[in-house]
DNA sequence: GCATACAAACTTGTATACAAGATAGGATGC
DNA sequence: GCATCCTATCTTGTATACAAGTTTGTATGC
């Protein structure tokens, strides 16, 4: 996916290390919505200087993560349950967007990596019954994939980009939805009528079926409460502060 | 837009300054894709320390406008055309979906906003022919705006932030377009007839219009070529280097 | 017991110093 | 004249020092 440098090799710096841990952190709720820490509080556990930890704090703040206060610490904002509805409802419009061009696309179109990515697709969820995972985990990393596959399969660059900065935003809470077993059961059900309307180049059904998937994680993100990532904060990390 | 902090009004840093600044210059040409630089080069020109100056270098990187060479300086990006493209394609995607969910809902809902964004806009395309604006800076302003106000008249904020970047992103070509006469009278014969259809609530008639709007500046894009943006950087700032 | 004034300790924004490595230009050998 | 090696200079990445302003805890007056 990364291009290759002219004449060097791209170099991960400090700051690129920092930035990511705080990220899982934030998005594993390490670091918890309301949460306030001073610069010198993560430069000792995370031992960098200021320097490169500023430069990853910057970026976080742009990404709508966390916020400065003037002088008085940073503070990793409360998640905003509407972003996340608007942010579903963009999904589904860049999604079934892509599944329109997929299949208006010719069939024969040079070097069909669309059918490539679909037919890798397939074999995770046109499995058997029987061959399903379980594991909330895999299957949340599966998920992502198949949504981030169809919307590369389209083969619009900025498109995929914007729905991966999207993909990353909800992955927290988008998480949640799989600790739930029947949520697994219905993720199979459905992504496997996706993928055959899609295969099958039904346009309108797929983009449907599409649409009514997105929402059904839509309403159960619109219920999850602080509660509940209180809750999964512990499970996960029962010693934290 | 932005909302008010709790306890403190937003401080502009020399960071903010500077990466605005630096942004300006790269939109107007000052800096000229391909162009190189030093940090020391900028700090002497912008009268900045490294630290600020390196916090707008790594925004403006993280925006896809430069790139750092690792101890060799940073580099201007060439303008990939193919891009803007893909830009132009999403641009699409995102304002006819906003047309289709402006006329789809209920006419008198809540304080009806987007009514009275699309009057503001009336006033100035649905404007008899003399009191047009030959002025391509200002047509060039008011036509981000049409189609910015469009989007966010459709309610979604993470969609208008989407394609207010994307905005953002392709001005410096689009700004372009402007320079020749003709293009500006179509633009006001087109956004004229794009207003009245989706004031008349004919969501077929105003998304194919606007597709073959957006299409008809994705055409001239794509014929820019690198010598008229130097003549067109020659043209603004003789004295450059 | 409560409010207020004040000072010491913190916190972020900015400037500067240092480290490791890349680049460029000149000297050298032929 | 040309290639090669070496060194001095330059570049970014990182750490630290300083500045300006906020917060917090304590002492004082009543």
């Amino acid at each position: 996916m990364k291009q290759q440098k002219d004449h060097q090799a791209t170099r991960t710096t400090l700051a690129d290390q920092v930035y990511q841990q705080l990220k899982d952190d934030i998005g594993n709720f390490v670091l918890f919505p309301g949460d306030r820490f001073t610069e010198h509080e993560l430069c000792d556990r995370l031992a960098v200087s200021r320097t490169p930890l500023r430069q990853a704090l910057a970026r976080l703040q742009q990404d709508g993560h966390i916020e400065v206060l003037f002088r008085s610490g940073w503070r990793i904002l409360p998640l905003d349950f509407q972003k996340f509805d608007q942010l579903y409802d963009l999904r589904i419009l860049l999604e079934t967007a892509s599944i329109k061009k997929i299949i208006a696309r010719p069939k024969g179109s040079e070097k069909n990596e669309a059918a490539r990515l679909l037919q890798s697709l397939a074999e995770i969820w046109l499995a058997p019954v029987a061959a399903r995972s379980a594991d909330s985990k895999q299957v949340s990393i599966w998920d992502e994939e198949f949504h981030c596959a169809i919307v590369r399969a389209a083969g619009n660059e900025e498109v995929s980009r914007v729905h991966w900065d999207l993909t990353e935003r909800i992955r927290m809470i988008r998480k949640l939805d799989f600790t739930k077993r029947p949520r697994i059961e219905a993720t199979y059900t459905e992504h496997k009528k996706i993928l055959q309307a899609i295969i099958a180049g039904d346009a309108t059904l797929s983009c449907e079926l599409m649409e009514m998937h997105i929402q059904a994680s839509q309403r159960e993100v619109r219920s999850i409460t602080l509660l509940q990532l209180e809750t999964a904060r512990r499970r996960a990390y029962p010693d934290a502060a």
